[in-house]
DNA sequence: ATGAAAGCGCTAACAT
DNA sequence: ATGTTAGCGCTTTCAT
């Protein structure tokens, strides 16, 4: 049970090769020739030899791992599928490469100085973050660590060097477009807060896509993205505008509160108003009328993400992407 | 930005004292005076001097880290709050311990295999495992690692050697007692599969209710914790029990099935039928009526576990622990 | 209580 | 193409 691995010299005892040929043959270099390589790797595995990560690491001076680090109190992340999706996405690309996948997080003052430990240890070689919220510490701890940073969404004002996101703009559009191409004619929308890139992109689709049909983009409320908020915004936009006959709501979770609005209001979804979400959360099925609503590839956000810190850490240059959103019809739209 | 960091031997000569004697100050060694140790730490502050947890993994032979392994196709778990839960309070524990945590998606062949390399070369100095199905290889993988290994919920037959799961059984008890204390008489079970360990022990809950309350018990009716499924046992039970007035379903999802079949033949709830179920998801506060539940005490599962390996890294022995369950109450029961 | 010295198992630079 | 030699930065005996 307890028996000691076989380390890299014992395997070159075994090939008849010196240890700097097992290491080479264990890292893929070249300048091997086939027999050398072969008897190595047949020493391998008649050794059941596992490079030690540690000496490798304090030998190469890079770690082999990547840390994910998350504000974890963001429980809009961490509900839904959002959070399994994008790990599933991330484990995909982590897994091809061999790297291993560290996770922190990093909500309190106590995560923060764990991460900023980490990095300084030289624990890891990159780091993944995700979706942060404006003036997030977490960015500059990371940035500080010396290492490739990859954000997945982007903080409104400046925009990261390397990011992954959702087309929200886009998703906002086709929204919209879907609605008028429904016959909808007198469209509103409840936005997120205008202090965040999604609550600013997503309102901005929903007015260029207005304009292009030639209709009025009067019909505007704001909200913050909750439940409560989607209700108030919806209360706020019927009396406002009693002809409204399609909202397209920011987020699902404001949806659900939309939808309660409306049905307290008398008004029957879709026969009366329209309603179309954004993000897809579980309860989007649930909801009556199910929901139609726009959803984020959120597995490859992941994937896309962990690509681009790989070539990051390989000292290529990969460009910041914006992925496509998929328009999921259900019922109240 | 990329100046190297400061290593422990230049911590030495700084405070004028031996290698060997900072690093018993870094792991807080006994046998060091009061001013050696004041003059280290003023010297390790005032370098900003980071341990290298390479060096220090392959000189001590123990990584400093667990993995957290998971057969993520498994969506009953990684949907809900369920994972972001397990998981910060996993964290709470990780942070006091200054371990790091790894995560390995294992649901795939790779991901098994990536596992065992992790483990062979002494990656992790122990794992955690969560709600593993019958069988799964996953169980076997992680105790060749030679290192301890927790588990989260235990599987039907053999219970792990160490393992943390909530109280099942307690919580079907609980949740029947609260149908006999609203007044209900006529009461029945939607069960889970009973070839999982979950199935089987709410079942007995259920069965134990009933009889301490001197009620029958020949209301079941068998499903697979799926909602389709727990809409047919839904029929079933309705059907061969017309005098039905309360329903305990052993899990949530198998509640929602329920609650449409019970909503599709006129019966109203709770008033003709309370509806109570098992686990607190996240759609149960949206069902209508919203659904009384059982609640399992997740954060706590993350944290007891955790704290369970790190105890048995340390050559603690531990006992498996069982944590209780809480009733909350809404608006079906 | 502290210092000195010998590795931990690998990679990388330099020879050959 | 392959062998040789230093380390990587720490922990851990063993002395003292």
């Amino acid at each position: 049970m307890t028996n000691r691995q076989p380390t890299l010299d014992e395997v070159a005892q075994r090939a008849g090769v010196s240890r700097g040929t097992v290491s080479r043959v264990m890292n893929n270099r070249q300048h091997v020739s086939g027999k050398a390589r072969e008897a190595v790797e047949r020493a391998v595995r008649e050794l059941g030899y596992v490079p030690s990560m540690a000496a490798r690491s304090l030998a190469s001076q890079r770690r082999g791992a990547v840390v994910l680090a998350i504000s974890s109190d963001d429980s809009a992340l961490f509900s839904n599928l959002f959070f399994a999706e994008v790990i599933t996405g991330i484990n995909d690309v982590i897994e091809e490469t061999d790297l291993e996948l560290l996770l922190v997080l990093a909500a309190s003052e106590r995560g923060r100085n764990r991460l900023a430990r980490i990095l300084q240890s030289r624990g890891a070689d990159g780091v993944l973050l995700l979706a942060l919220r404006e003036n997030d510490p977490l960015a500059k701890i990371a940035e500080s660590g010396g290492v490739p940073v990859v954000h997945g969404g982007r903080p409104l004002e400046r925009a990261p060097r390397h990011y992954v996101d959702a087309d929200n703009r886009g998703g906002a559009r086709q929204a919209v477009e879907h609605l008028i191409a429904t016959g909808r004619r007198a469209i509103g929308t409840i936005t997120g807060p205008l202090d965040m890139h999604a609550g600013v992109n997503r309102y901005l689709g929903f007015r260029e896509a207005v304009a292009l049909a030639g209709l009025g983009d009067e019909r505007v409320a704001h909200a913050d993205f909750s439940q409560a908020g989607g209700a108030a915004a919806m209360a706020e936009l019927l009396d406002r505008h009693p002809d409204l006959d399609a909202v397209f709501v920011a987020s699902d979770a404001m949806a659900v509160g939309a939808l309660e609005v409306l049905r307290g209001r008398g008004r029957t979804v879709p026969g009366d108003v329209a309603v179309i979400g954004f993000n897809d959360i579980v309860t989007a099925r649930h909801t009556s009328p199910p929901l139609t609503t726009i959803r984020q590839p959120i597995e490859a956000l992941g994937r896309e993400m962990t690509r681009m810190l790989v070539r990051l850490i390989n000292d290529e240059k990969p460009t910041s992407l914006i992925l496509p959103t998929e328009l999921v019809i259900r019922e109240s739209a």
